[in-house]
DNA sequence: AATGAATGAGTCTTCATTCAT
DNA sequence: AATGAATGAAGACTCATTCAT
């Protein structure tokens, strides 16, 4: 029983696309990543891309989307709402931050189209919605049992958020050679959050 | 005593140049703003823009070194060496965030540019080395007198710096009208900052 | 008795892409019907219509010449050559008249094709040759009765066409909703030919 | 003193412009007219255009503009509006078949364009305006003189200029060298016109 | 020094045609 | 025979940069 719709080898082909634009955007940067380049890397004639994307903006806004896609699904993997909140507070941050560090291509594509006029605000906040309102949850859970300070949830939620998204960017940036993140340094990461947020 | 080797009126037209490009890259998005346009909104011919910048790269390269050195120089304002860690760190991460809270065309600006692969890093580096020295000497410090947890350098300043300018940014995006943090909200947030790095 | 030498339903496919096709380019245009517009509007592949018509040139030639071989039809019928000069000036041009007046997408196409240098000027006289040797002769006939003004066969017969075309033409433009040339309007159309080639 | 407010070279230069694209146009037709052709044929860059036009619809829309232009202006020399309703039709319609027939290329170019969905209905009108309504002040009158048949002003109009076009344009495809209308010719087929419109 | 017209390489996108299935 | 995915050449248009005035 198959569970996708479409036959395989178109699947192929968009992701095929998806993959070589990814590439050359972490490389090269938006700009310089004309839809030519894009169909060589993606070993297909230009026009191809049409068939899958209706035009460049399309085919960015379909990656980002899938970035943030993957990104919402690592951060919520073993992620059980039964389980106390400290335990959940580092189960997502701690996927969050292993997720980053471990793709730093994802990572510095990420940060380039989320800073990017070319996809509008209300995109990018549509993707994230399913993470957002899970984290949303939790802080609420969080303050009522009075865990965390009293600041708007948004607060603390950025507050974890960029934190992390920096450091991950910034281990990128110093080191090329990307090892993952280790156990220990991960989990003092994640006591910095932790201590930053509770009451 | 005139500190500028140069006559005044030609330091308008670059200063010009450098405000019309920010407002236009703030706006529009690097890509859409080209020459033509940063001539039309500093009310001089295209050409003139080549005589105090080399190329378009230059010239966003100039404005992103205006903007770290004025966020740079915002940071470190009545910032006193001799005074002790706590007061010191509140004051920089305090001046950080004021300026960014107060400033959402030059925080937008420096997000875009940061992210851009049209400035190198080795550039980006650069420009916020008077910062990082002074914070680094800060941790240093702070570490000696085991305020500060016992994590790399990098990581705590990186910490402090990737949530605040999120939270920022955040905050242009939700209200568009602007409001300067007030006193009793960057507090908080310092609170915040404090509470994640002291040991 | 099928005087059809290919089978019926290739001739089907045939009229079924050069029928999308006309109403295609009556409504957008020549280039702005693209063959796998055609396609989708013949109900059929792209490659389908490549096995019917060498090119989209020959495509377009083909429903030049089967137009015009309808339009010739059109003229021709009830036309009776031993019938005398006024009533075969009648016929012809009112059926003529009748046809592009009853035909706006065939008159507008014929219009746009005809000043369409991608159907060269040989073509075109040769699909019109079998009405245009009939008018000839009509012409000649009329002179020799001295019914007609002594100009060239061809001004006489162009003065004629090109009136009632453009009228016709006019029509449509004005009425999008176009009813069928009653037979009053008709009349006196014809009255005026009739009057400008008289001797 | 003079009339033209835009500087020389500029008028050049956009009418230059407008030459190479009518003699492109009017040679390999509308879709075979690249504008990096009609920039090379223009001996400017293929941008150069795009200051004085904005896309190439306009620049054609333009280029129409000014063949009507001129076409209403040769049809109305000499026209003078206290003469008899005879002479009055003789001027402009004989204007009207001389301009056509001396100018194959702008009389080629006119049936191309008019035909052409590229140009909007009313913009068509709205170009051949200042003529009909020259026309329709004429007709009116020569009704009420009963000189004229009983018919709308507009198929009477349309008769003339259709037959008379009709007959400039397969002129010009029978002799591609094409001489000038000699006088008698003229007068022949505007004879043929007035027989047809008159009472 | 200042201008802005001119340039043409480079961008996105379309579309006639082919060919593997 | 029919399909429609794939191709890539070609088109419209943009824009960084130059240079004559």
């Amino acid at each position: 029983m198959n569970i996708q719709s479409q036959p395989r080898h178109i699947m192929d082909r968009r992701e095929q696309i998806l993959q070589a634009t990814a590439n050359l955007i972490a490389e090269c940067g938006l700009q310089a990543s004309p839809m030519s380049k894009v169909a060589k890397s993606a070993c297909c004639g230009a026009g191809t891309i049409y068939r899958y994307f209706e035009t460049k903006e399309d085919l960015v806004r379909e990656l980002y989307k899938e970035l943030t896609t993957q990104m919402n699904q690592a951060c919520l993997q073993d992620y059980d709402r039964a389980a106390c909140i400290k335990v959940r507070f580092y189960t997502i941050w701690g996927n969050f931050y292993r997720h980053m560090s471990s793709n730093p291509r994802d990572c510095a594509l990420m940060e380039q189209l989320s800073a990017s006029p070319a996809i509008c605000c209300h995109f990018k906040d549509e993707a994230m919605e399913p993470l957002r309102q899970e984290v949303d949850q939790l802080i609420d859970e969080g303050k009522q049992q009075q865990l965390f300070k009293e600041l708007p949830n948004e607060t603390l939620a950025m507050f974890t958020f960029g934190s992390l998204a920096s450091i991950a960017k910034k281990q990128h940036n110093m080191a090329e050679q990307c090892q993952p993140a280790n156990v220990y340094e991960t989990q003092n990461l994640l006591n910095l959050c932790w201590d930053a947020v509770k009451a």
